[in-house]
DNA sequence: GTAACAGTTGAAAGATTATTCAACTGTTGA
DNA sequence: TCAACAGTTGAATAATCTTTCAACTGTTAC
Protein backbone atom coordinates (compact mmCIF):
# COMPACT_ATOMS: atom_id res chain seq x y z
CA UNK A 1 0.00 0.00 0.00
CA UNK A 2 0.91 3.37 -0.78
CA UNK A 3 2.13 6.25 2.05
CA UNK A 4 3.74 9.01 1.16
CA UNK A 5 6.07 9.90 4.19
CA UNK A 6 6.37 13.34 4.04
CA UNK A 7 8.48 12.64 0.90
CA UNK A 8 7.44 14.89 -2.24
CA UNK A 9 6.95 12.00 -4.37
CA UNK A 10 4.71 13.62 -7.76
CA UNK A 11 7.29 15.04 -10.76
CA UNK A 12 4.98 17.47 -12.04
CA UNK A 13 3.33 20.66 -11.94
CA UNK A 14 -0.20 21.17 -11.07
CA UNK A 15 -1.96 22.40 -14.24
CA UNK A 16 -5.18 23.38 -13.10
CA UNK A 17 -4.76 24.58 -9.68
CA UNK A 18 -8.28 25.53 -9.42
CA UNK A 19 -10.09 22.10 -10.03
CA UNK A 20 -7.56 20.28 -7.69
CA UNK A 21 -8.01 22.46 -4.92
CA UNK A 22 -11.94 22.01 -5.17
CA UNK A 23 -11.41 18.76 -5.51
CA UNK A 24 -9.12 18.33 -2.50
CA UNK A 25 -11.09 19.90 -0.58
CA UNK A 26 -14.58 17.65 -1.15
CA UNK A 27 -12.49 14.50 -0.68
CA UNK A 28 -13.80 11.55 1.54
CA UNK A 29 -11.58 11.09 4.27
CA UNK A 30 -8.70 9.17 3.79
CA UNK A 31 -9.71 6.18 6.09
CA UNK A 32 -13.37 6.26 4.28
CA UNK A 33 -11.95 5.55 1.00
CA UNK A 34 -9.47 3.21 2.50
CA UNK A 35 -12.10 0.72 3.90
CA UNK A 36 -14.00 1.19 0.58
CA UNK A 37 -11.33 -0.09 -1.05
CA UNK A 38 -10.72 -3.07 1.52
CA UNK A 39 -14.51 -4.37 0.80
CA UNK A 40 -14.31 -4.16 -2.75
CA UNK A 41 -11.02 -6.04 -2.61
CA UNK A 42 -12.83 -8.52 -0.74
CA UNK A 43 -15.19 -8.73 -3.53
CA UNK A 44 -12.82 -9.11 -6.03
CA UNK A 45 -11.67 -12.54 -5.94
CA UNK A 46 -14.08 -15.24 -8.01
CA UNK A 47 -13.49 -17.63 -5.22
CA UNK A 48 -15.34 -15.32 -2.61
CA UNK A 49 -18.26 -13.71 -4.91
CA UNK A 50 -19.34 -17.53 -5.88
CA UNK A 51 -19.20 -18.50 -2.22
CA UNK A 52 -21.26 -15.08 -1.85
CA UNK A 53 -23.89 -16.11 -4.61
CA UNK A 54 -23.90 -19.66 -3.34
CA UNK A 55 -25.10 -17.56 0.30
CA UNK A 56 -27.62 -15.27 -1.32
CA UNK A 57 -29.59 -18.46 -2.44
CA UNK A 58 -28.99 -20.14 0.91
CA UNK A 59 -27.10 -20.91 4.22
CA UNK A 60 -24.57 -23.64 3.57
CA UNK A 61 -22.12 -25.44 6.00
CA UNK A 62 -18.42 -25.51 4.84
CA UNK A 63 -18.80 -29.03 3.45
CA UNK A 64 -21.63 -27.86 1.00
CA UNK A 65 -19.50 -25.27 0.06
CA UNK A 66 -16.59 -26.80 -0.61
CA UNK A 67 -18.34 -29.59 -2.28
CA UNK A 68 -20.62 -27.46 -4.74
CA UNK A 69 -16.95 -24.88 -5.66
CA UNK A 70 -14.96 -28.36 -5.84
CA UNK A 71 -12.31 -26.99 -3.50
CA UNK A 72 -10.73 -28.24 -0.11
CA UNK A 73 -12.24 -27.02 2.97
CA UNK A 74 -9.69 -25.19 4.17
CA UNK A 75 -9.39 -22.89 1.04
CA UNK A 76 -12.77 -22.16 1.56
CA UNK A 77 -12.85 -21.75 5.57
CA UNK A 78 -9.90 -18.88 5.14
CA UNK A 79 -11.74 -17.22 2.63
CA UNK A 80 -14.82 -17.57 4.24
CA UNK A 81 -13.37 -15.90 7.47
CA UNK A 82 -11.84 -12.80 5.34
CA UNK A 83 -15.75 -12.51 4.57
CA UNK A 84 -16.80 -12.69 8.49
CA UNK A 85 -13.81 -10.27 9.31
CA UNK A 86 -15.80 -7.57 6.92
CA UNK A 87 -19.20 -8.69 8.11
CA UNK A 88 -20.45 -10.05 5.04
CA UNK A 89 -21.52 -13.10 6.45
CA UNK A 90 -22.50 -14.73 9.61
CA UNK A 91 -22.54 -18.14 11.30
CA UNK A 92 -24.37 -20.24 13.14
CA UNK A 93 -23.53 -23.88 14.24
CA UNK A 94 -25.51 -26.52 15.01
CA UNK A 95 -23.61 -29.59 16.58
CA UNK A 96 -20.56 -30.04 14.84
CA UNK A 97 -22.41 -28.21 11.41
CA UNK A 98 -21.46 -24.30 11.23
CA UNK A 99 -23.79 -22.92 8.99
CA UNK A 100 -22.88 -19.43 6.75
CA UNK A 101 -25.18 -17.02 5.50
CA UNK A 102 -25.07 -13.36 4.50
CA UNK A 103 -25.00 -10.56 7.22
CA UNK A 104 -25.64 -7.81 4.81
CA UNK A 105 -28.21 -6.08 2.93
CA UNK A 106 -26.45 -4.48 0.75
CA UNK A 107 -24.32 -7.01 -0.94
CA UNK A 108 -27.11 -8.14 -3.14
CA UNK A 109 -27.54 -4.65 -4.42
CA UNK A 110 -24.02 -4.18 -5.00
CA UNK A 111 -24.10 -7.53 -6.87
CA UNK A 112 -26.51 -6.27 -8.54
CA UNK A 113 -25.58 -2.67 -10.16
CA UNK A 114 -21.85 -4.61 -11.21
CA UNK A 115 -23.82 -7.21 -13.00
CA UNK A 116 -25.34 -4.26 -15.38
CA UNK A 117 -21.84 -2.62 -15.61
CA UNK A 118 -20.55 -6.65 -16.91
CA UNK A 119 -23.10 -6.93 -19.06
CA UNK A 120 -23.25 -3.89 -20.86
CA UNK A 121 -19.42 -4.64 -22.20
CA UNK B 1 -6.89 -18.14 -10.12
CA UNK B 2 -8.17 -21.50 -9.39
CA UNK B 3 -9.15 -23.88 -12.00
CA UNK B 4 -9.78 -27.42 -11.14
CA UNK B 5 -8.49 -29.39 -14.04
CA UNK B 6 -10.93 -32.27 -14.06
CA UNK B 7 -8.98 -33.55 -10.22
CA UNK B 8 -11.34 -34.10 -7.78
CA UNK B 9 -10.31 -31.57 -4.95
CA UNK B 10 -12.82 -31.34 -2.30
CA UNK B 11 -11.62 -33.39 0.78
CA UNK B 12 -15.57 -34.03 2.32
CA UNK B 13 -18.75 -35.11 1.38
CA UNK B 14 -21.74 -33.30 0.82
CA UNK B 15 -23.89 -33.36 3.71
CA UNK B 16 -27.08 -31.27 1.93
CA UNK B 17 -26.93 -32.77 -1.31
CA UNK B 18 -30.35 -31.20 -1.72
CA UNK B 19 -29.47 -27.47 -1.15
CA UNK B 20 -26.30 -28.08 -3.07
CA UNK B 21 -27.87 -29.48 -5.73
CA UNK B 22 -30.46 -26.42 -6.22
CA UNK B 23 -27.72 -23.70 -5.87
CA UNK B 24 -25.66 -25.70 -8.77
CA UNK B 25 -29.01 -25.09 -10.29
CA UNK B 26 -29.59 -21.40 -10.05
CA UNK B 27 -25.84 -19.97 -9.88
CA UNK B 28 -25.00 -18.02 -13.27
CA UNK B 29 -22.63 -19.13 -15.37
CA UNK B 30 -18.86 -19.24 -14.22
CA UNK B 31 -18.20 -16.10 -16.88
CA UNK B 32 -20.00 -13.68 -15.22
CA UNK B 33 -18.79 -14.41 -11.85
CA UNK B 34 -15.69 -14.17 -13.21
CA UNK B 35 -15.95 -10.78 -14.92
CA UNK B 36 -18.04 -9.33 -11.42
CA UNK B 37 -14.91 -10.49 -9.34
CA UNK B 38 -12.48 -8.88 -11.97
CA UNK B 39 -14.91 -5.83 -12.08
CA UNK B 40 -14.67 -5.28 -8.10
CA UNK B 41 -10.68 -6.54 -7.84
CA UNK B 42 -10.57 -2.39 -10.26
CA UNK B 43 -12.38 -1.13 -7.32
CA UNK B 44 -10.52 -3.03 -4.80
CA UNK B 45 -7.13 -0.69 -4.72
CA UNK B 46 -6.78 2.65 -2.46
CA UNK B 47 -5.11 4.18 -5.57
CA UNK B 48 -7.51 3.20 -8.29
CA UNK B 49 -10.53 4.47 -5.52
CA UNK B 50 -9.38 7.88 -4.81
CA UNK B 51 -9.28 8.66 -8.96
CA UNK B 52 -12.53 7.39 -9.15
CA UNK B 53 -13.84 9.90 -6.95
CA UNK B 54 -11.81 12.57 -7.96
CA UNK B 55 -13.11 12.14 -11.17
CA UNK B 56 -16.18 11.80 -9.86
CA UNK B 57 -15.95 15.26 -8.55
CA UNK B 58 -14.24 16.67 -12.47
CA UNK B 59 -12.75 15.19 -15.16
CA UNK B 60 -9.11 15.94 -14.60
CA UNK B 61 -5.64 15.17 -16.51
CA UNK B 62 -2.71 13.33 -15.22
CA UNK B 63 -0.91 15.56 -14.05
CA UNK B 64 -3.22 17.06 -11.70
CA UNK B 65 -3.94 13.53 -9.99
CA UNK B 66 -0.50 13.17 -10.17
CA UNK B 67 -0.14 16.26 -7.69
CA UNK B 68 -3.63 15.55 -5.86
CA UNK B 69 -2.55 11.99 -4.67
CA UNK B 70 0.91 12.79 -4.45
CA UNK B 71 2.10 10.20 -7.13
CA UNK B 72 4.64 10.05 -10.06
CA UNK B 73 2.61 10.04 -13.57
CA UNK B 74 3.84 6.82 -14.60
CA UNK B 75 1.68 5.24 -11.88
CA UNK B 76 -0.97 7.13 -11.73
CA UNK B 77 -1.09 6.51 -15.80
CA UNK B 78 -0.43 2.54 -14.87
CA UNK B 79 -3.48 2.51 -12.77
CA UNK B 80 -5.69 5.11 -15.55
CA UNK B 81 -4.80 1.96 -17.50
CA UNK B 82 -6.68 -0.36 -15.57
CA UNK B 83 -9.68 2.00 -14.77
CA UNK B 84 -10.02 2.17 -19.08
CA UNK B 85 -9.42 -1.23 -19.93
CA UNK B 86 -12.88 -2.25 -17.72
CA UNK B 87 -14.31 1.04 -19.45
CA UNK B 88 -14.43 3.07 -15.60
CA UNK B 89 -13.06 6.28 -17.03
CA UNK B 90 -12.47 7.59 -20.58
CA UNK B 91 -10.18 9.86 -21.70
CA UNK B 92 -10.33 13.43 -23.93
CA UNK B 93 -6.72 14.88 -25.19
CA UNK B 94 -6.83 18.58 -25.88
CA UNK B 95 -3.08 19.51 -27.24
CA UNK B 96 0.03 17.82 -24.90
CA UNK B 97 -3.24 17.26 -22.34
CA UNK B 98 -4.88 14.27 -21.72
CA UNK B 99 -8.75 14.87 -19.69
CA UNK B 100 -9.83 12.07 -17.76
CA UNK B 101 -13.53 11.09 -16.42
CA UNK B 102 -16.09 8.43 -15.75
CA UNK B 103 -17.27 6.27 -18.31
CA UNK B 104 -20.02 4.65 -16.50
CA UNK B 105 -23.12 5.99 -14.92
CA UNK B 106 -23.08 2.77 -12.32
CA UNK B 107 -19.75 3.35 -10.35
CA UNK B 108 -21.40 6.60 -7.91
CA UNK B 109 -23.73 4.11 -7.55
CA UNK B 110 -21.89 1.27 -6.46
CA UNK B 111 -19.77 3.68 -4.34
CA UNK B 112 -22.89 4.77 -2.85
CA UNK B 113 -23.83 1.10 -1.67
CA UNK B 114 -20.30 0.46 -0.56
CA UNK B 115 -20.02 3.38 1.47
CA UNK B 116 -23.22 2.87 3.30
CA UNK B 117 -21.03 -0.83 4.14
CA UNK B 118 -18.41 0.71 5.80
CA UNK B 119 -20.09 3.47 7.53
CA UNK B 120 -22.30 1.24 9.40
CA UNK B 121 -19.79 -0.77 10.99
C1' DG C 1 14.08 20.73 -36.76
C1' DT C 2 14.42 20.64 -32.03
C1' DA C 3 13.62 21.69 -27.18
C1' DA C 4 10.15 21.16 -23.71
C1' DC C 5 6.65 18.93 -21.55
C1' DA C 6 2.33 15.63 -20.95
C1' DG C 7 1.66 11.17 -21.02
C1' DT C 8 2.64 6.10 -21.95
C1' DT C 9 5.01 1.81 -21.64
C1' DG C 10 7.87 -2.63 -20.40
C1' DA C 11 10.61 -4.74 -17.23
C1' DA C 12 12.08 -5.37 -12.61
C1' DA C 13 11.50 -4.96 -7.69
C1' DG C 14 8.75 -5.03 -3.79
C1' DA C 15 4.45 -6.04 -1.62
C1' DT C 16 0.35 -8.53 -1.21
C1' DT C 17 -2.65 -12.44 -1.65
C1' DA C 18 -4.69 -17.35 -2.58
C1' DT C 19 -4.12 -22.04 -1.97
C1' DT C 20 -1.92 -26.04 -0.03
C1' DC C 21 -0.36 -28.80 3.70
C1' DA C 22 -0.25 -30.54 8.17
C1' DA C 23 -1.55 -29.98 12.68
C1' DC C 24 -4.93 -28.44 15.46
C1' DT C 25 -9.98 -27.58 18.14
C1' DG C 26 -14.67 -28.78 19.15
C1' DT C 27 -18.63 -31.71 19.03
C1' DT C 28 -21.02 -36.15 18.58
C1' DG C 29 -21.94 -40.93 19.42
C1' DA C 30 -20.41 -45.47 20.65
C1' DT D 1 -12.71 -42.32 26.89
C1' DC D 2 -11.91 -42.23 22.26
C1' DA D 3 -12.76 -42.53 17.32
C1' DA D 4 -14.76 -39.85 13.71
C1' DC D 5 -15.71 -35.91 11.41
C1' DA D 6 -16.65 -30.59 10.65
C1' DG D 7 -14.17 -26.87 10.77
C1' DT D 8 -10.07 -23.74 11.83
C1' DT D 9 -5.44 -22.17 11.72
C1' DG D 10 -0.28 -20.90 10.77
C1' DA D 11 3.36 -21.27 7.80
C1' DA D 12 5.07 -21.89 3.25
C1' DT D 13 4.64 -21.75 -1.57
C1' DA D 14 2.93 -19.91 -5.78
C1' DA D 15 0.71 -16.51 -8.17
C1' DT D 16 -0.61 -11.86 -8.70
C1' DC D 17 -0.41 -7.01 -8.42
C1' DT D 18 1.55 -2.10 -7.49
C1' DT D 19 5.06 1.03 -7.92
C1' DT D 20 9.49 2.48 -9.66
C1' DC D 21 12.71 3.42 -13.18
C1' DA D 22 14.24 4.56 -17.54
C1' DA D 23 13.18 4.95 -22.12
C1' DC D 24 9.80 6.05 -25.18
C1' DT D 25 5.62 8.71 -28.09
C1' DG D 26 3.02 12.73 -29.33
C1' DT D 27 2.11 17.59 -29.42
C1' DT D 28 3.34 22.46 -29.05
C1' DA D 29 6.16 26.54 -29.62
C1' DC D 30 10.27 28.63 -30.96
Amino acid sequence: MHENDNRLVCDCDVIHADIVENVKAHIPEERKLYELAELFKVLGDTTRIKLLWALSCHEMCVCDLAVLLNMTKSAISHQLKVLRQVRLVKTRREGKVVFYSLDDDHVKAVFEIGMTHVEER
